[in-house]
Parts: C-alpha cells; sequence; structure tokens
DNA sequence: ACAAAAGTGTTGAGAGTACACCCATGC
DNA sequence: GCATGGGTGTACTCTCAACACTTTTGT
C-alpha cells in the first residue's frame, strides 16, 4: 500500500465521542446532538470533541458529557476506537467512543458551540446519522446488553432508590424480552446488592418498598465458561 | 484545563500497537521488541507503528503483525486506546492496543528498521517495559483470559490439528489453573466444536486422536446472567 | 511385563425455569 | 368493596464438580 515514511503520516485529529444512555417515556433513549459547523452540518451525531492538550481520552468524554447534560459522576466506559481512512473526506479522523449510562431523571440537554440542537432520542428510531455514527451507536447498544448481564450497570439507568419493579422495567426495557417476576425478585436480593432503604412508594396500588444499590457491593462476574 | 480553541489540539501522533500471544515451552509468551529510535530507544516494548494514510487501524495491526512474524490470517481484535497526555514527554501520544494470538509453532521473529532485538518473551517474567506498555500487556492478558471463557480464541494458540491433552494444557497454562481430565474432555466434546482428523499422533504411551476445530462452528456466548 | 499417556461414567449439589395466588392501599 | 399493583413458594430440570480405573501402545 502506501509507502509513507515514519513520522509523516499527516495530520490526525483525535476526537472522543461519547454514546449517553438513559431511559425516558419506558424506552431506552440516546442523546444526539445536530451540528453547526463542518462538512456534515445540520446532520444528527454522537456528541464529542477533539481532545485537548492536557486532557486524558477520559477527561474528554467526561467534558462532554458535562457541557451537554450538566451531569458529574456517571458511569463511563471507554468502547472502541474507530479510524477508517475514509470516514470523513477531510481529514484523518480517529474517533475514541465512550458509552455512558445516566439515570432515568430529568436531564435537560444543553446546546453549545457545536450543536444547534440538542435531543433525546429513542435508540430503535434515531435519524440519519453522520458519518458512521449508526455503527457506533449500534455497537453501543450491543455493549450495553452484554454488561447488563454480568455487571451492575443496570442501576446506573435508575434514581438512587427505586422499586424492584422499576428496576425489573429497566431491564426489561434494555434486554428487549420480558422477565418473570418472582425469579427477578428472587435472583436479584439473593445477589446481595441491594439494601431497602426504608421508604415506600406510594401509587395506584399497595406501597412498593424503596430499595438502593449498596456502593459496597461487589458486583462480580462469573461467566459460565462455554468450553473447559 | 487549557483553553486550546477547537481545530487546534496540536499535533497529535496515532500509532497501533499489537500484543502477540504464543504458547512456547510450555508458558505464555508475548513477542518483545527492542527499539532502535526515539526517547526509548534500548528499552523494550510492545511491536507496533505508526498509522499510514489508507490504512485502517486494523492494517496497520496486520502489517506489524506480518512484519514480525510473517503471519498472515491470524486472530487479532482491538484492545483498549491509550491516550494520556503525559505517557511521552515529547510529543502526544495516541495508541490503539491490539492483541493477537498465534499457534504455538516455531515463529522466527524479524527484525525491523525499528528494532534491533525481537524476541519472544514469558508473559510473567518481563523486563521493564517503555511508555505504559506494561499496563497494555497487563490489559491484554486480563482481557484474553476472559474471552477464553466464552469464546474459541483458546483454538487459536495450537497448530491445526492438535490432541485433547494439548488443548487441555494449553487452557491450563493460559488460565493458570489445572481443569479435570474428563469434565474438560466432555463439555468440548459436547460443544460440537471439534472434529476428528482421522490421524492419530504417536508418543510415549497410547497414541493421541487428533482433533481440528471445525470453521463452521459456532461459537456463541452463553454468560451467566448475573443479575436479571 | 511394565511404563506412560489416552480414554471413559456416575453421582450429588446447586442454579435456572416455569408457574398462580394472597396482600395492602386509594378511591 | 373493588381495582391496582406489590409481594410470595414449590417442583422439575439441567449443568457443574468431584472422583479412579481400564486401554493401548513402545520398549
Amino acid at each position: 500500500m502506501s509507502q509513507a515514511g515514519k513520522a509523516s503520516a499527516g495530520v490526525v485529529t483525535v476526537t472522543v465521542d461519547v454514546v449517553i444512555f438513559t431511559l425516558r417515556d419506558e424506552r431506552l433513549q440516546v442523546l444526539l446532538v445536530r451540528r453547526r459547523h463542518g462538512p456534515h452540518a445540520g446532520m444528527w451525531a454522537i456528541p464529542g470533541g477533539e481532545i485537548r492538550p492536557g486532557e486524558t481520552l477520559r477527561d474528554t468524554a467526561l467534558r462532554t458529557l458535562e457541557e451537554q447534560t450538566g451531569l458529574v459522576d456517571v458511569y463511563l466506559e471507554q468502547l472502541y476506537t474507530f479510524g477508517d481512512p475514509d470516514r470523513d473526506p477531510q481529514q484523518r479522523l480517529v474517533t475514541v467512543s465512550h458509552f455512558a449510562v445516566v439515570p432515568a431523571t430529568d436531564v435537560v440537554p444543553r446546546t453549545t458551540d457545536d450543536a444547534d440542537h440538542v435531543s433525546w432520542c429513542s435508540i430503535k428510531d434515531h435519524p440519519k446519522l453522520a458519518f458512521d455514527h449508526a455503527e457506533i451507536l449500534h455497537y453501543a447498544l450491543k455493549r450495553l446488553r452484554y454488561k447488563l448481564e454480568y455487571t451492575a450497570v443496570g442501576f446506573e439507568l435508575l434514581p438512587e432508590e427505586f422499586t424492584l419493579t422499576e428496576l425489573q422495567t429497566a431491564y426489561e426495557i434494555v434486554l428487549g424480552e420480558d422477565l418473570d417476576k418472582r425469579n427477578f425478585r428472587r435472583k436479584i436480593l439473593s445477589a446481595g446488592v441491594l439494601e431497602p432503604s426504608g421508604g415506600f412508594r406510594s401509587g395506584e396500588g399497595r406501597p412498593a418498598r424503596l430499595y438502593r444499590y449498596r456502593d459496597d457491593a461487589v458486583a462480580e462476574v462469573k461467566a459460565r465458561r462455554l468450553f473447559p
């Protein structure tokens, strides 16, 4: 292929994108922005931006998160790095994608210098996205579902206190399948990661006991081995 | 922090590193190179290099792999991207790390323009490494062990034909624990991913039946759910 | 015949799954 | 008193883990 010598790979722009998940209106949603500038101006995209000197990649992601939602201290992890040479016609663009999970609260998205519209959007019905962002979104969803099965990310979707039915509903929405109430409760309680907060939530029927996630809980992974 | 405007994050160098695993001498080993140039000249490091125009990140990793080992068509996956601002004092260096798994054959490492020594090295007894490469190595090992439990990477460590005892030994070496022979054989055979090649390997005792991995096998993941 | 490695079954314990009714509250 | 959602237990199946002896070959 190309025989460009070393130290001359040309100008490379490194950006960080963050797929921000939440639960709203009984659906799994992501935050999207409409780009104000650049070759994809006017198109919807995953929020993000260039890395700045002195920032770690995670710093850049956290900054993006705060700029768009005002939230700090949320669940965030690095996802995958996309760097195909033709993903942006203007420049060599390498994007380190992340995903974040924020609680189902009333977060008001904020516009920024780069984005003239910001909006929550259902995962299964999103507009056409800039670059290869649709691919990133799919990958993030796959990973979220996957991690839900063997880690405690699920709790990040809910506010600090929640009922068991709310938790079950969150799992059902993300996994896209129904779960048995009695089995769900037995399993989640026997895992020992929840504690009753003491409060109750009153609604239409019998009040539901509120729980919180024990932060001293070790949400350990016990994958069933496929082979050995 | 720094208020560098957009499109001015300065010069960023993007490199791709590849942690190459193999089995040699009853140990899990990785390929290391001794750097010929740069701030870490004379130090051992994980092989890799800068991305070139027209190359995908995977292309760069595959090229590195071929330059160092001559191997093509091996197992390779992206691992994690490291980009802390202080990992190289000279420049902003973002490294997309990968890991590869190559069969336990007699691969002769090759030196390159960048590396005056190349050598296999036991994973648990490696020299001090340049940059944050020790961290990358640890992370790669963790991921390899992890994937071994729910995918078919294990087979990539062996030549095309192998005995069940060889396969079990490979698993034991990587996982660092002993496995029960009967349970191992029952489980691996009932998974339906192996087929007898028809041959036998003669050694000290009774000849062992040779197997190969069925490339039409779907090595599906069945993680046991932790919570729901 | 003996050394050396290959090969082979059973049992008990724990986890997963399917399934239907009573309970506490607000109106 | 009734509608609404909260809360509870049991039986069957399947997978996992522990465990020891026979078979085939080379010398």
